[in-house]
DNA sequence: GCATGTGAAGGAATTCACAGCA
DNA sequence: TGCTGTGAATTCCTTCACATGC
């Protein structure tokens, strides 16, 4: 439903004033009824014969999702996939920032990527104190469990992982995790099969 | 479902000969009765009093998946993200590679990255004979949509997309879109809010 | 007339409960 | 006794159709 956000800022940065649920279905791969639902629960958002304010549209889903405030998250792996997480702008428009990185290896320690500097791992425990909400994980499979233990001791609320493992939390924590290669393989179903 | 595949083939790998469903649940964060429905669509996969044998499950969740016999993509984009996927070792459990990497930037164009060598994106058109099913696409997002359609002119039948976009193709071209922003977004709102 | 908002119908996926087999 | 396989019940999400308001 975050992708609803997207596709009214798009709009809403193409300069389009209103739009209709059938234009915004057009632009994201839904359908209008599907949208005016889902807009439907959150109240009324929309007006009748126009359309949706594109701009007063995403302060509103902004609010929904509580992105209102800013978010910020940090980074524990500063390989290929973390330098280009870091380096990727893409976080900015819907008020999440990273504001550090961390790293295991010596040699990655003190670089500047994308705006931060990459710190020793062992300072994830003094973020706590930071106002972080977020976790991000970048690391090799097998370390991604230990860094969520500590991300969860450096009282962070939710943790989004790039690696194919499932991972064990607290209940309090929630986990999304990023599977690559379940993706692609599932695409690869689609492609290979005939049916669904 | 490619996750049951992940999950299976994790567990074999471990040793483990057999395998219950509460275990592959517990393994991949789901519900033992939702694994036992899944794998009835497909006959009978398990032995009643023991569970599944992991490396015949494997193959056959494989052969499901129609993964058994390899399956070849080729990425667009040897940007930071790009370079990622290809030093990623995690395809090749799957069967799946990547076989070949393009990218719009000269400086780019010749070297070799994760085992193969990145050629200039001119030469998209050339890997119709190559046998290859997909195309992985990490480019700026406002150059997506073109490179899309160079993939589907050199019959690709899947795009799996990094970029926040909708991309538009033929209906027999599946696209399956990966938005890190928009997932951060999702579990923001799982962070910050109380319900759901 | 045009586009939203919403109750009702329809369908799909999940959960349950239990029968069947090692 | 333990764990799979599966029909029934449930819940959730999607789709439809139309009333409502600009």
């Amino acid at each position: 439903m975050p992708l609803y956000l997207r596709g009214s800022l798009e709009l809403a940065t193409q300069g389009a004033d209103s739009i209709s649920s059938q234009r915004l279905a057009d632009h994201l791969g839904l359908t209008p009824w599907l949208i005016r639902k889902d807009f439907s629960y959150f109240g009324d958002l929309g007006k009748r014969g126009v359309g949706y304010d594109t701009r007063t549209l995403a302060v509103r889903i902004k609010k929904i999702l509580r992105l209102n405030v800013d978010r910020r998250a940090i980074l524990v792996g500063a390989g290929r996939l973390g330098s280009a997480l870091l380096e990727y702008g893409g976080f900015g428009r819907y008020g999440l920032q990273i504001v550090a990185a961390f790293d295991r290896d010596g040699a990655r320690v003190g670089r500047m990527i994308g705006g931060v500097q990459v710190e020793h791992v062992s300072g994830i425990a003094t973020v706590a104190s930071r106002g972080v909400d977020m976790g991000i994980i970048a690391v090799p499979e097998e370390s991604a469990q230990g860094v969520a233990d500590a991300l969860v001791k450096a009282s962070i609320r939710g943790i989004l992982s790039f690696s194919p493992r499932y991972i064990v939390t607290p209940a309090r924590v929630k986990v999304i995790t990023i599977d690559i290669a379940v993706d692609l393989a599932r695409l690869c179903y689609y492609v290979a099969g005939n049916s669904r």
